[in-house]
RNA sequence: GGCGACAUCGCCAAGCGGUAAGGCCGCAGCCUGCAAAGCUGCUAUCCCCGGUUCAAAUCCGGGUGUCGCCUCCA
């Protein structure tokens, strides 16, 4: 397995700190809000890394942290008088069902903020032990950068001098421009607050990720983990920051390789808030299927902006049709074992980096071929068993095909539309048969309109939801 | 101001020094009562200008353009 790690900023193989087996800790959404068509971007492209790693037997072990403290959900509180556990376990459970429904596994850890407080009091109050972070007068907890000398090397974001026109506010206290808040004080009564040993507050962003990551996984005397994945948004100065609290707290490297997903842009922007172009993704399911916004939002290698619009979204929705109509065309029939050579292709393309595109082009190509044994061997079980199989492969890498096919067809549809296709189908079949095709033709004109696709065949007549 | 990414057929998108994958759209054919589906065939020399090389979309230099990070952000 080749990856891409953005601070070498090359591929460079996959070779975990324990033989076999590999941790992740992903970035995960802080939760004041519905999940966005980015948070599916990246629960996706780490979904496939994890599925890619399991494919080639290793053993993954996924974390992916809410952030249930924040700025955003405190104004939330504010904004609709509930309280913050009724807030965010909310949004949890629609982010879970989100992604559940885009066909992502879930992680096998789930950290909240909220829970790892211990942990976080611990690290920071070390890093204070240390003087590798001070207090300032209003209780707030700084980390130093200056105390660490591998500052900026995850990012290589350096110079904080007179040339930098960052747009950090300088707090006064502050001994250097980009010392980070581990921990904000309270400064009112109505905020969330813990107490512990430095001041009464709450954790600054950061410190949670690194605290989460050394409670929940052991690592080496080296690394903590494998792979830190997240937004590129993310690399600073997020990533940086976490990097360098961890590496002075713990005396170690948080990561071994750093992965970045790019970003959703919608109209050749990137989606944000701010802009007002932001798309949540139960809208967008309330339109489309999850497995049809899977297939368009992966189809994209994960490192690349990607650029949203409908129309191709469209278009990605016909190649997975295609997937689908091979398996309608198969079903009912047994499974036996995939081809070999097309799943040592596809786990070849998945292992260089991901390379989703390859790996799609060859779900084409078996597509193509198995249509075109059939054509010659209509009933060959043979075929149809290991197509089958093939699919399952897919299902099990890709996480696409793995439905009924022909429900696949007719989503969307209720009962009583279903009814009446289907008897218009049987009065136009009585009209083919009596070669009244004037009548049959009109039949399909009226089926067409409703947004329905026959296709007649030696089974009968088969339709599709266009 | 600092740091960085990208620019390949009408659209989406691979390619990582050896002579341009795949999908959508389009055209032609087979099949079909006609269609649909499926199959077959056809459609690009890679933003511009230099350079390195026997050989460059791929490497180097210089342009142009688009986008991102440096502030909460996936």
């Amino acid at each position: 397995m080749q990856i891409y790690d953005s601070v070498q900023k090359k591929k460079v193989p996959f070779e975990p700190i324990i033989p076999r087996k590999a941790s992740i800790y992903v970035c995960g959404p802080t939760v004041y809000d519905d999940a966005h068509l980015g948070h599916a971007r990246s629960s996706l492209s780490f979904d496939l890394l994890a599925r890619t790693l399991r494919a080639l037997r290793y053993e993954v072990t996924m974390g992916k942290n809410f952030t249930d403290i924040d700025d955003k959900i405190i104004k939330k509180i504010q904004e609709t008088g509930q309280s913050l556990e009724e807030i965010t376990t909310h949004y949890i459970a629609r982010y879970l069902e989100d992604m559940r429904a885009l066909g992502v596994q879930d992680a096998d850890i789930k950290p909240k903020a909220t829970e790892s407080l211990e942990a976080i009091e611990s690290m920071i109050q070390r890093l204070i032990d240390q003087d590798n972070a001070y207090i300032i007068s209003n209780g707030d907890v700084y980390f130093d950068t200056s105390k660490d000398t591998h500052y900026g090397s995850i990012s290589h974001q350096v110079g904080d001098d007179a040339t930098n026109q960052s747009r950090v506010e300088h707090t006064s206290e502050k001994r250097n421009p980009k010392d980070f808040a581990l921990w904000k004080a309270c400064q009112s009564h109505d905020e969330i607050c813990f107490d512990t040993a430095f001041s009464r507050g709450r954790p600054g962003w950061h410190i949670e990720c690194s605290a989460m990551i050394e409670k929940h996984f052991e690592g080496n005397d080296q690394y903590s983990i494998d792979i830190h994945g997240g937004g590129a948004d993310l690399l600073f100065p997020h990533h940086e920051n976490e990097a360098a609290q961890s590496r002075c707290a713990t005396g170690h490297e948080l990561a071994k390789y750093w992965m970045h997903n790019g970003f959703v842009n919608i109209n050749g922007e990137k989606m944000s808030k701010s802009l007002g172009n932001s798309f949540f993704v139960k809208d967008a399911l309330t339109i489309y299927d999850g497995e049809i916004l899977r297939n368009y939002l992966i189809s994209v290698h994960y490192r690349n902006d990607f650029n949203f619009n409908e129309e191709d979204l469209l278009s990605s929705k016909k190649r997975l049709d295609r997937l689908y109509r091979l398996k309608k065309r198969i079903s009912p029939t047994g499974t036996s074992k995939p081809n070999k050579t097309f799943q040592k292709a596809i786990l070849e393309a998945m292992s260089d980096d991901m390379n989703i595109s390859v790996a799609l082009a060859l779900v084409d190509e078996m597509i193509s071929e198995a249509n075109d044994k059939l054509d010659a061997n209509p009933k060959d079980k043979g075929i149809k068993k290991e197509t089958m199989a093939n699919i399952e492969f897919i299902h099990e890498l890709l996480g696409l095909g793995g439905k009924e096919p022909f429900s696949y067809f007719q989503l969307g549809i209720d009962e009583a539309t279903k009814y009446k296709i289907e008897s218009l189908i049987a009065a136009r079949n009585e009209a083919k048969k009596a070669k009244d095709y004037a009548k049959s033709d009109a039949i399909r004109d009226k089926i067409t309109a409703m947004g329905i696709s026959l296709m007649d065949t030696a089974e009968g007549t088969l339709w599709e939801k266009v």
